[in-house]
DNA sequence: CCTTGATCCTCTAGTCGCTAGAGGATGTAG
DNA sequence: CTACATCCTCTAGCGACTAGAGGATCAAGG
């Protein structure tokens, strides 16, 4: 039974963002000492783990509710898993080919800068084309 | 000089985002019709595809501010705006690199789970162990 | 002139996932 | 018995919008 900065430490969640994943019920409300302060079990402190590594991952907090629920029932089937994971990973290869575009956009213009002055920076230049 | 609507519908901004930028200072206060409604001149409508095209590339709108400020004194260096765009550049490379990790570990969790219960599902499984 | 529907105004509050701070209680070590 | 660390609750702030309430104004048709 860890208080709440050695679980803080052991999972690298800090105290506050652990009491804001109580508030918002991914973490059930923990036992208290007497004087009212939380105490966590081992359960607890693999939860959090659970929490952060799909956070880790960029999964929201609400698709992280439905993954934590269908580890508390395992019986269910796991294609609501599957379905989480399959959208959330559209989403990352659609945020990958859209930075990729940024990045060789912003290079380009990076480039194209021979300083001066703003009146001939191309920096400036390339932003105030109104095409995107 | 157009309405609000208009100006909105030829930036591609919507309305109260425009306000936003205003409240923001990024844009000045445009001059007002007698009963009190925003019109906006050429001038502003540059300023706001400036905008836009700044925040498509993913510059923050403190950054936009400065890059602004640049553009409306043409006699600065334009020392600013390059590093402004050299760090940011940076930070989307870093969210790349990031991004391409996380698109690998997820396609390979995706990819082990063959269905079945939650119990036996390897994503569950996979964001259960501590190890991130 | 009157009504209808679109457009506009201001103001407040909500989003997401935390983070920071106030103000106070409790725990532990010397 | 005094420090100092740790904990508590509560409220507010971040960035960049977005949504909605409640009301004023505008343009067109009858």
């Amino acid at each position: 039974m860890y208080p709440i900065g050695e679980t803080a430490k052991r999972t690298g969640i800090k105290i506050p963002t652990i009491r804001y994943y109580e508030q918002e019920g991914l973490l059930p409300p923990p036992r208290r000492t007497q004087s009212g302060r939380r105490v966590y079990a081992e359960a607890e402190v693999q939860r959090l783990a659970f929490i952060r590594h799909a956070r880790t991952l960029g999964f929201e907090l609400t698709d992280i509710r439905s993954l934590l629920d269908l580890s508390d029932n395992p019986d269910r089937s796991c294609g609501e898993a599957d379905r989480i994971a399959r959208k959330h990973l559209t989403e990352i290869e659609a945020r990958l080919a859209q930075l990729r575009l940024l990045k060789t956009e912003l290079a380009r213009i990076v480039k194209s800068c021979a300083g001066g002055k703003a009146a001939e920076c191309r920096i400036i230049e390339a932003l105030a084309e109104s095409a995107g």
